[in-house]
DNA sequence: GCTTGACCTGGAGTAAACTCCAGGTGGTAT
DNA sequence: ATACCACCTGGAGTTTACTCCAGGTCAAGC
């Protein structure tokens, strides 16, 4: 299947804005149609949602550019890419480190506070 | 002890521009000396500490300015700031179960990828 | 008494990642 | 054939959270 623009962003959840910003950012390589339209397949939707979860996991988009860069040379580049995505492992690794940290701070934080408000209470 | 903004910047680990656009923003009230100069205190300090881990957990400066705020207006407020505080916690709580499932995630992809590199060398 | 260094202000500039806009084209429904 | 709508482009504007700058003040050391 291969949609336009207008339905591939409806099955994305992303702008068309933006959809037209990673192409011009070479995130992603779109094909045209004889009228110069963007043509974008169910591999693009994989992609996208990849990306996604790339951005949301905090990766800037220079590095997301890198990673969609080697993914165009082919499969040469696999190992390259998986270096890549242990690197990115170590980072998503640690930033679960740090919100189960900043949990228990939350935590004793409102502990305190509960103390606070029961004494102003009696 | 009281400092001036140069030395508390040292010791907060925030920047001279960041302490005063801080003021500015209202995330911190400052007194003055005689001269006009800002005069920042231990208390400011545990205040600070606790605004970059608000920051950190990616709270924006204008619900911290809602908490700074509420934080002037004395005990009264004590209530309404644990219910801040109860929200960013489920949010906090999110955050970490988002980034579990990133860690996750990645790891299958990554396994994709040792099995496709394995096939790929023989 | 003059220089120096840390401080002051208001306002402009920056970076990242979009988001919007004006002006234009192509295919289709009436 | 004309209206309409989704699409196109280049480029400007937006947001958040700083960061930098020019021009000025003040207290201390020489």
């Amino acid at each position: 299947m291969s949609y336009l623009i207008g339905e591939f962003s409806r099955l994305s959840g992303i702008s068309i804005d933006t959809l037209r910003y990673y192409e011009k950012e070479k995130l992603i390589a779109v094909n045209r149609n004889s009228s110069g339209r963007r043509i974008f397949t169910d591999a693009d939707l994989q992609w996208i949602s990849f990306i996604k979860r790339l951005k949301e996991t905090g990766m800037p988009i220079q590095q997301i550019r890198r990673y969609a860069f080697l993914r165009g040379q082919g499969d040469s580049t696999l190992r390259e890419r998986l270096t890549l995505l242990k690197n990115h492992r170590a980072f998503v690794l640690e930033q679960k480190r740090i919100w189960e940290e900043h949990l228990s701070h939350l935590d004793q934080k409102m502990e305190f506070y509960e103390k606070k408000i029961a004494a102003s209470e009696k």
